[in-house]
RNA sequence: GCGGGUGUAGCUCAAUGGUAGAGCGCUAGUCUUCCAAACUAGUUACGAGGGUUCGAUUCCCUUCACCCGCUCCA
C-alpha cells in the first residue's frame, strides 16, 4: 500500500529534481513525452560519475574484464536469435494457468461450455478471493474436470483449499479467450511490440526494418568472438558495456524508474562449463565453503560464479553509499526464471513506492551464444589446450560418468520443456555426443554470468537515499526546513563548494578564486559568491556537494599562523577545520575517488 | 490498455466568466567577518487544441503530461 508519506516523499524527490535541475520532463515545453526523461546539469553529473563508478570498478581495476561500445541498431537477426523479435512483437496472452504464452490471434478457436467462476473461498483460512476465472470444457467432458482446473487456478494464487464461487455454465462458439490445451482462460491479448521500430536507408520498406536495441547484452554475444580473439583473455574473462536501450512499455511509470529510453551497465562474465571445470580441477567448487566471498578460483563452477558477482556488485554500492541494508535479495523461484536463466538474482532496492528491481545477476548458461551460434552459422566456441590435455589424461569410467551426469541434466531440461521422456533422452543424447566431442578437443560455448544493472533505477535510488530533511528552530521560535542530498563523495555532482566569505572584499574574492583554479583540474567544483554565507552552505547541501571552501580574513592573515587556510566545511555534519591551501588536493582527492 | 485524480511563475499554493496574487527561489545592487539576515529593484505562469460566449485560466469537448489503483514489466 502506498502510504501518503511515501508519496509525498517521491514529490519531494521530483520537485527537488526539476527545481535544482537534476531531471528535467523530455520535450516539456511541448508537453512532455511519456516515458522519456532527460537530465539537467546536476543529473548529467551525478549520471556521469555513476557511470564511472561502475566502469572503473568493474573493468579498469580488473584483470578479467575489458569493454566495449556497440550500436544501437544492430542485424535484426541478433533479435531473432535472441527470442526478442518473437516474443516483443504480436498481442499476446498467456494462459492463467500454466502462463504460457499464445500469440493472440493464433490460438485455435474453441467450442465448448465455458464455466465460469466469481471467486474462490478458502476453506482453512476463511479468505475469499474474488478474482473470476472460467474454464472452458469441450462438449462431453465431466464438469469436475472444469472445477479440478479452476481449483488449481485458485490453489496457484494462494487459496490453499478452494472452494469455488458463483458457478455459472455457458455455450461459447469459436473462442480464442481459452487455452486449447487445458482449457483455462487466457489473460486479455496485450501488445507486445515492446521494441522499437526503424528503417535502416531512406526506404521505409519491410525488407529494411531494424530495431533500437532492447537491452545491451546482445551486442556482447555478438561480439564475443572478436573481443576474445583480440583482447588476449581466457576464459574465465568479462565483457562489460554500458549503452542506452530502448523498450516501448506499455506503462512508464515512477519517474524515472521505468522509462521507454533507458541506459544499462551490463558485464556478460563467460565462464567454463562446469564439465570443463571438472575435467582441469578434479572437482567444482561447492557454494556453502563461501569461496565466492573471496578472489576467483580455478575450480568455481557457475553457481560459485554467480554469488561471487552478486557479492561483488553488493560491495559496489556499498563504495557508492548504498548500504547492504537498503537492499534485499530476491532469488528467483524456478518458475520464474525466463527461458534463457539458470538462476537470478534481483537486487531490489527499498524504493518510496516500493520494493522494486535494482540490478537482476542471472546465469544465462551458454543459452546466448548457442543462439547466435545456431542463428549465423559462426561457431562462438573457445578452445582451451589445457583442457584437451587434462581430458586425453582422464580414465574411461571418469569420462563416463561426466557423460551420464550431463545427460540425465539435459533430460531433466527437456522434460520441463514438455518433451515426453523417450524425446528427451534422445535428445540429451545428441546433445551429449556433440558436447564431449568439442570437449575432447578443448573446445567448449562458455556460460554467463550477467549482471545488468539500470543506471536511471540507480540515479533515483541515490537520490531517494541522499534525500533528507532537517528543521531547525532559530531564537524567535521560526522553524525552518532544509532539504540536504547526502551523497556518497564519489557520486556527489559537485565535490566542493568555493566560497569567499563577503563579497565586496576584492581580496577574498582573488584568493577564493585561486583556490577554484587550484582544485577545478582534479574534480568538480562550484564558485559562489552570493548572499550571505549560510545560503551558499545551504544551497549546496541541497545540490549534495560533500565538502564547502571558505576564504576568510585569516586566509590573507588576519591571524598569521593561519595564513593561507581555509575552512573545509563538511556536510553531513556541519563540522568545520582548518585546512592549509596546499593540503587541499591532498586531503579531498581521495575522499572523492 | 482500463478506472480515478491533477494540471496557474523555477518550486509550493491562491483567486477569478471581464487575461491573475502570495511565499520561497532566481538575477542585479547596497550591506554582511561562517550555516537560507536585511533593504531596494527586477524576473517569470493559467499544459496544448477546439467549442460555447460580446468576452474563457474559469463552462464543455478532445488531446498531452503527471499522480494513484489495476494491468504490464520476455
Amino acid at each position: 500500500m502506498a502510504e501518503p508519506k511515501t508519496n509525498e516523499l517521491m514529490e519531494k524527490i521530483v520537485s527537488l529534481g526539476k527545481r535544482r535541475g537534476f531531471i528535467f520532463q523530455s520535450s516539456e515545453i511541448y508537453g512532455g513525452l511519456n516515458g522519456f526523461w532527460d537530465y539537467g546539469p546536476l543529473g548529467a553529473e551525478l549520471k556521469r560519475n555513476v557511470k564511472d563508478a561502475w566502469w572503473s570498478t568493474m573493468i579498469r581495476l580488473r584483470d578479467d574484464v575489458v569493454g566495449l561500445e556497440a550500436t544501437i541498431i544492430m542485424h535484426p537477426q541478433i533479435w531473432k536469435a535472441s527470442g526478442h523479435v518473437d516474443t516483443f512483437s504480436d498481442p499476446m496472452c498467456d494462459c492463467l494457468l500454466t502462463r504460457k504464452r499464445f500469440r493472440a490471434d493464433q490460438v485455435d478457436p474453441q467450442s465448448g461450455n465455458a464455466y465460469n467462476f466469481t471467486g474462490a473461498r478458502d476453506t482453512v483460512s476463511g479468505g475469499e478471493m474474488n478474482e473470476p476465472y472460467s474454464v472452458l470444457l469441450p462438449a462431453g467432458k465431466p464438469p469436475e474436470s472444469a472445477r479440478k482446473t479452476a481449483m488449481a487456478y485458485y490453489a496457484l494464487r494462494g487459496v490453499t483449499q478452494p472452494e469455488l464461487l458463483g458457478e455459472r455454465v455457458e455455450a461459447v462458439v469459436d473462442s480464442q479467450r481459452y487455452n486449447p490445451e487445458n482449457g483455462s482462460l487466457l489473460t486479455e491479448p496485450r501488445p507486445f511490440n515492446l521494441m522499437f521500430k526503424t528503417y535502416v536507408g531512406p526506404v521505409a520498406d519491410e525488407d529494411n526494418v531494424a530495431y533500437l536495441r532492447p537491452e545491451t547484452a546482445q551486442a556482447i554475444f555478438a561480439q564475443f568472438k572478436n573481443v576474445a580473439d583480440t583482447c588476449r583473455q581466457k576464459v574465465p574473462f568479462g565483457i562489460g558495456q554500458i549503452g542506452k536501450a530502448f523498450r516501448n512499455e506499455v506503462t512508464p511509470r515512477n519517474y524515472i524508474f521505468r522509462s521507454r529510453e533507458f541506459e544499462q551497465m551490463e558485464l556478460e562474465f563467460f565462464i567454463k562449463p562446469d564439465e570443463a571445470i571438472e575435467v582441469l580441477s578434479g572437482t567444482v567448487a561447492n557454494v556453502s565453503a563461501e569461496a565466492w566471498k573471496g578472489e576467483p578460483q580455478a575450480d568455481w563452477g557457475w553457481e560459485v560464479w554467480h554469488k561471487y558477482w552478486v557479492e561483488q556488485r553488493v560491495r559496489f554500492y556499498e563504495a557508492i553509499g548504498l548500504p547492504r541494508t537498503a537492499f534485499e535479495e530476491y532469488w528467483q523461484k524456478p518458475e520464474e526464471l525466463a527461458h534463457y536463466a539458470r538462476a537470478c538474482v534481483d537486487l531490489l532496492y527499498k524504493f518510496p513506492f516500493g520494493t522494486q528491481e535494482l540490478e537482476g545477476i542471472a546465469a544465462r548458461s551458454d543459452f546466448d551464444l548457442t543462439q547466435h551460434e545456431t542463428h549465423s552459422g559462426k561457431a562462438m566456441g573457445v578452445f582451451d589446450e589445457e583442457l584437451r590435455a587434462a581430458w586425453g589424461k582422464l580414465d574411461e569410467a571418469r569420462k563416463a560418468s561426466l557423460r551420464a551426469n550431463y545427460v540425465a541434466a539435459k533430460t531433466a531440461a527437456g522434460l520441463k520443456k514438455g518433451a515426453t521422456e523417450a524425446e528427451a533422452a534422445k535428445q540429451a543424447e545428441a546433445l551429449a555426443t556433440i558436447f564431449f566431442e568439442k570437449l575432447a578437443k578443448g573446445q567448449y560455448l562458455p556460460h554467463v554470468i550477467e549482471p545488468s544493472a539500470g543506471v536511471d533505477r540507480l540515479i533515483l535510488a541515490l537520490l531517494c537515499h541522499a534525500y533528507s530533511e532537517v528543521t531547525t528552530t532559530d531564537e524567535k521560535g521560526k522553524s525552518e526546513t532544509r532539504v540536504i542530498l547526502r551523497f556518497h563523495p564519489r557520486i556527489a555532482p559537485i565535490k566542493v563548494g568555493i566560497f569567499p566569505l563577503l563579497k565586496n572584499k576584492p581580496e577574498l574574492v582573488k584568493k577564493a578564486m585561486a583556490v577554484r583554479d587550484l582544485l577545478r583540474p582534479h574534480m568538480a567544483i562550484y564558485y559562489d559568491d552570493g548572499g550571505a554565507i549560510g545560503r551558499r552552505y545551504a544551497r549546496q547541501d541541497e545540490a549534495g556537494t560533500p565538502f564547502g571552501l571558505t576564504i576568510d580574513f585569516d586566509t590573507l592573515g588576519e591571524k598569521p599562523e593561519l595564513l593561507d587556510t581555509v575552512t573545509l566545511r563538511h556536510r553531513d555534519t556541519g563540522a568545520q577545520e582548518r585546512v592549509a591551501i596546499a593540503d587541499l588536493l591532498g586531503r579531498l582527492l581521495p575522499l572523492i575517488r
